[in-house]
DNA sequence: GTGGATGCAAACTCTTTGCACCTTG
DNA sequence: CAAGGTGCAAAGAGTTTGCATCCAC
């Protein structure tokens, strides 16, 4: 039913390659590296193959465009081979999200602070939620450290 | 240097009319109430005066288009007189927002869960933080309850 | 060889901008 | 009457889609 195309491959291992969160236009840059006549249209289209698959899942940030991450699942390499039996899709990647304000990179949070069910008016439901953290990653912190004492010699 | 039109005042007695947090076109609606001809460009242009005024605030969800909300500003009417004598523009309107998945509308909440910057690794500094929740708001819930065993007869 | 996949261009949504005209102060 | 505001249309970002061609099976 889906063949295996060098496109198709190509935008897999952006994700596998960087394991990273990544806009379309920075999956096309990687892609490119591989495929260097991949277009744009063809990444969101294997996007949307992936996001169908549960491969993948779309990041959304406040205004931010759309960005896609890796499902943790546990097995399989991207080799067309599988066809994910339980389209459970939606699994359970319920992540939150550190925007850097320095790198622009976004990362993976691991820790989730809970459904706070506590925050709403009283007869609101809580069915879910998000959370974007913004400020520096470890790297540009170090970069640019705020009056470090020790470094700024 | 700024003067005063019907369709600054249309768009601006949106937000005191509604009090809710709107989409552009949400605010070109109310404001075609009283300025029929009021163009959309109008309203995106005089949205971004009241911004840069300090008068609303910029609220953006993941996924869903910019949405404004009036900050909390203590004092004076829409009238033109004020000047904004301290820019502080972005004061101290930090809230979180409610997302209702039923009739769309987004409310404000008042409560903050912090910092929690112990959700971040090692090395990362944490300048700021959005939670959005999404669920039933008290209306739509009461509408269309889950299983209360009391109202289904 | 056939049907799914690709690349290009056009369309679509949301927002901004250029420009000639109109209105406020 | 001049500066600033308005409406319209066009231009931009981000994303989707139509269509003829191409290539994996």
């Amino acid at each position: 039913m889906q063949r295996l195309t060098r496109q198709r491959n190509a935008v897999f291992s952006a994700f596998s390659d960087t394991g990273r969160v990544l806009t379309a236009p920075e999956i096309l840059a990687h892609a490119r590296e591989i495929v260097p006549e991949i277009s744009l249209s063809t990444v969101y289209r294997q996007v949307s193959l992936l996001l169908a698959d549960g491969e993948i899942a779309k990041v959304e940030l406040p205004g931010e465009p759309a960005r896609y991450e890796v499902t943790c699942k546990p097995a399989t390499q991207a080799d067309g081979h599988r066809q994910s039996k339980h389209d459970g899709h939606e699994a359970d990647h319920h992540h939150h999200y550190f925007h850097c304000a320095s790198c622009g990179q976004v990362f993976l949070l691991h820790a989730c602070p809970g459904p706070m069910t506590d925050l709403v008016p009283k007869g609101f439901q809580v069915k879910s939620h998000e959370v974007t953290l913004h400020g520096l990653c470890a790297t540009c912190a170090d970069a640019a450290p705020k009056r470090s004492s020790s470094k700024a010699h």
